[in-house]
DNA sequence: TGGGGTTAT
DNA sequence: ATAACCC
């Protein structure tokens, strides 16, 4: 069995493989522990694997036109290129790259329009799905992001390699700072075992969805993610914990690090922080007055690589929302008939979940030439009998939500005195399970899960995959 | 900068 | 309801 995409730029590197002799009575890996083994977050510390999938609204679009795959390809928004597949990043696109400029460094850039997320929100979730088959604990991080929390399958696999005596344990794909794997360390061999079924995750989403995307394993989500990025189309990078420092080390701008966003740069910056050292050191105690106590210890740990965050299972969506910018709006009317042309799509995404929403909000973002960041947004319980409605279609409910709506947009512009709107999204929340039967159930994606055969069967064939047959 | 999402306050 | 974060 190959590696497995064709992307053949890959030369997976060092793949040497290392004959273990395994626990012989010494303190080599640990013990199976009773019954409930290691379970995520246990002291025993987690495996977590981030997974990244390349460029993905260009790889979703090369795959709906396959015409499109030797071609640079970017995908529009309005006037700006959000993303594009790595033939157009050859010739100088970037990522939100204003139409005009990607134009202008490769005048052949094919651009195909991405403002309905359909197609890409569909393929999300059947990647997310696909790993829910692996494995219970998976989170979403924004469409084209996964985390997954692997350490009860690496357990398992460890104890079927003790019973086996010998086994060819080997890294797959990349170690950061090519780091000499240790087998007679348990935290190592864990980790080494994390990084052969990241690939195996990495697989069955090529080979069953056809996309391609980066790994990152390593003890936390914090690092699974950072090293994540270290090699980038379609490769995966090991994260030890002795390279954990010179990871975080490496990133030269705080604004770097997941969690710390462009306000608290900011703030940071003020106090004289500019880099993950500064962060270290600073002082936690003046940290937590500009911060908080809460923020100010969250960051100051992720400086130093920790990060005990559960990966929480995002099961559905807690909201549907569907937006709209524009140049200019600016009339009652017109707010309605985006309104209007907004709804259908969006009910129609609710009817499909099956949940009825029980709140309902307006955005706006009026135009303003310094403040281009803030929106405002009113909200409002929906009434009951019109929650009700959403189960079924044929009665007109659009009417009554555009009236709720356009008293909520009265509560916040004053329709006497010009207004500039430059966008509008309507969003649904508060989805809950229709009263139809008994249990408050989870369904969606988790609930076909087990097929007679369970997940004994699931679990051995994800292991079968790339076994190094040992002898 | 788009068109989405989440959680915390 | 807003503010922060993520993509």
């Amino acid at each position: 069995m190959e590696p497995f995409p064709p992307p053949s730029e890959e030369e997976e590197e060092e793949e040497e493989d290392w004959l273990c002799p395994q626990p012989a009575g010494g303190a080599a890996p640990p013990a199976p522990e009773h019954g409930k083994s290691a379970s995520a977050g246990s002291a025993a510390g987690r495996v977590v694997v981030h997974i990244d999938l390349d460029c993905f609204y260009a790889q979703v679009e090369m795959i709906r036109n396959p015409k499109l795959r030797d071609k640079p390809l970017g995908v529009q928004q309005k006037y700006i290129v959000v993303t594009c597949n790595y033939e157009a990043r050859k010739r100088g696109v970037k990522k939100m790259m204003s139409v005009k400029d990607a134009k202008e460094k490769c005048p052949q850039l094919v651009l195909v329009n991405g403002e309905d997320l359909t197609p890409y929100r569909e393929t999300s979730y059947k990647v997310t799905e696909l790993l829910g088959e692996f494995c219970p604990l998976v989170e979403r991080l924004g469409f084209d992001e996964n985390f997954v929390d692997i350490t009860e399958i690496v357990e398992k696999r460890l104890n079927q390699l003790q019973q086996s005596g010998w086994s060819r344990v080997g890294v797959a794909g990349h170690v950061y700072n090519h780091q000499a794997v240790n087998l007679h360390d348990a935290t190592h061999v864990r980790l080494v075992i994390g990084s052969q079924i990241a690939e195996e995750l990495r697989g069955a989403i090529y080979t069953r969805l056809g996309l391609t995307g980066c790994a990152g394993v390593a003890s936390n989500k914090f690092l699974s993610k950072l090293v994540c990025g270290t090699f980038k189309p379609n490769q995966q990078t090991l994260l030890l914990p002795e390279s954990c420092q010179d990871l975080i080390r490496s990133l030269d701008h705080i604004q770097k690090v997941p969690g710390i966003g462009y306000k608290t740069t900011q703030r940071l910056e003020m106090l004289g922080v500019r880099n993950v050292c500064d962060l270290q050191a600073f002082p936690s105690a003046v940290l937590e007055k500009e911060l908080g106590v809460s923020a100010a210890q969250r960051i100051q740990k992720l400086s130093y690589g920790e990060d005990d965050s559960p990966v929480t299972p995002s099961g559905p969506p807690q909201s549907f929302s569907d937006e709209d910018s524009f140049k200019k709006c600016s009339s009652e009317v017109e707010v309605k008939e985006k309104i209007e042309e907004l709804l259908p799509n969006l009910l129609a995404r609710i009817h499909r979940d099956g949940r009825q929403p029980h709140t309902v909000r307006l955005t706006i973002r009026q135009f303003s030439t310094d403040k281009w960041f803030s929106r405002e947004s009113r909200q409002c319980a929906l009434p009951p009998h019109l929650s009700q409605k959403f189960g079924k279609e044929s009665s007109n409910i659009i009417s009554p939500l555009v009236d709720l709506l356009m008293k909520l947009f009265r509560k916040m512009i004053d329709v006497d005195v010009p207004f500039h709107l430059t966008l509008l999204s309507v969003c649904f929340s508060n989805l809950k399970d229709l009263p139809s039967s008994k249990k408050g159930s989870i369904g969606f994606y988790l609930k076909h899960m087990s097929p007679p055969s369970g997940s004994g069967k699931r679990v051995r064939e994800v292991e079968n995959v790339s076994q190094g047959e040992g002898s």
